[in-house]
DNA sequence: CATTAAACAGACCAAACAGTCTGTAATATG
DNA sequence: CATATTACAGACTGTTTGGTCTGTTTAATG
């Protein structure tokens, strides 16, 4: 694939992603895509064999840049901070600040997107989907552990019941996001959660 | 509406969710719900008179049960108990029994699916599942105010942000148990947020 | 600079789509 | 029992859909 090539693919997948984000994947049409873009057909399907690919790719490219995103936050709270606790705290507020950006505010989680629609798609893509969601939540699993070593929780608790509560209330957060047009629910969300945190680990507060 | 077109018209909505929690609103199209439902074309178009009247229809009629399930819960909780963290907690409990019901888990929630297809929505539409997820909320914050009023938490905190929280928790719960298969996830998220209200009101736990 | 391959453009197509229309069966009502 | 109305059945239609195909332009390569 030529640079230019690569242009445009990257091109057809971003406007897909700002429609399908709208819309739905479904909901959208390799047309509206065309038409948003300024693509031409024969030049979509050059760089996508079928609509079943378009999903495939969309996904994998959207969960690319997503999971870069939070390994970016993390490693730059891991590298302002020795504790673990503060290193959490750090990346949760450095996420709410990313929720939080005016210029653009996420409008969605394509995983649960592609979740409430997974009937279209082939089992190989909802595998990735869950799996992605897994090492998402993975990411925290690890941290959480760490806190909790460190610092005993004054209640019993797994690190990875907190990790999947942490992505359902960010996920849950996105939708009444939506829902409310409200940009600014999401990161409400995750400074609620965090009080729940310095509640467990009060030792580990300065 | 004659009895017997009533019930035709409700095995319509019937079918029509079941499909639409699979496939999403706008993938899902007339022709598979005609042949879910066994339902004619004649017969569909004589009950709604376009495919977005369905939505609109589809979303009031689910929108009536999801309420009414809900007001019967806390009914049958406050009238269990005196104190409003006892009805809460009692709630939480009830609702997580009808999660995890083993005949017929929720597989997920209509507003969110809306939600995250709501350009193809009116207007109109899109207030009412606003207006409904803001009513759920309600009942919550009335409870949550209940509760503060009568137990003061350990940290500031307010009912409005606690009942968005508990929503938000089954929301993104809902999201991973479709993507995980795992019809357990949304009853832990609600017993991990009774954790955390544990945690807040401790001087209320008997 | 010739050749080959990638990148596009857009007319075209068959299937799926939402919605219509005409006719018929069931049911309520005076 | 006559009549009107509701409830359906299903063939049909215009449009949108995902996808193909043929031809042309652009760019890499020996």
């Amino acid at each position: 694939m030529t640079p230019k090539g690569a242009l445009a693919k990257e091109k057809i997948l971003t406007g897909a992603k700002a429609l399908v984000m709208r819309k739905g994947f479904a909901g959208t049409s390799v047309d509206d895509i065309l038409a948003e873009t300024g693509v031409s057909k024969g030049a979509f399907f050059h760089h996508f064999k079928s609509k079943a690919d378009l999903a495939n790719q969309l996904m994998r490219w959207y969960a690319d840049g997503d999971i870069r995103m939070f390994r970016t936050i993390l490693a730059r709270a891991e590298a302002a901070h020795d504790d673990p606790m503060d290193q959490l705290m750090q990346f949760l507020t450095d996420f709410e600040v990313y929720l939080s950006d005016p210029e653009n505010p996420p409008k969605g989680c394509m995983y649960a997107l592609y979740t409430y629609e997974d009937d279209h798609f082939e089992n190989d893509l909802k595998g990735f989907v869950a799996e992605t969601l897994q090492s998402w939540t993975a990411m925290y699993i690890r941290k959480f552990q760490e806190v909790i070593d460190r610092h005993p929780p004054v209640r019993p608790v797994t690190a990875k019941r907190l990790a999947e509560m942490f992505v359902a209330v960010i996920e849950g957060g996105l939708i009444l996001q939506r829902a409310y047009r409200n940009p600014g629910m999401t990161a409400r969300q995750s400074e609620q959660f965090r009080d729940y945190l310095e509640l467990l680990f009060p030792r580990a507060i300065a």
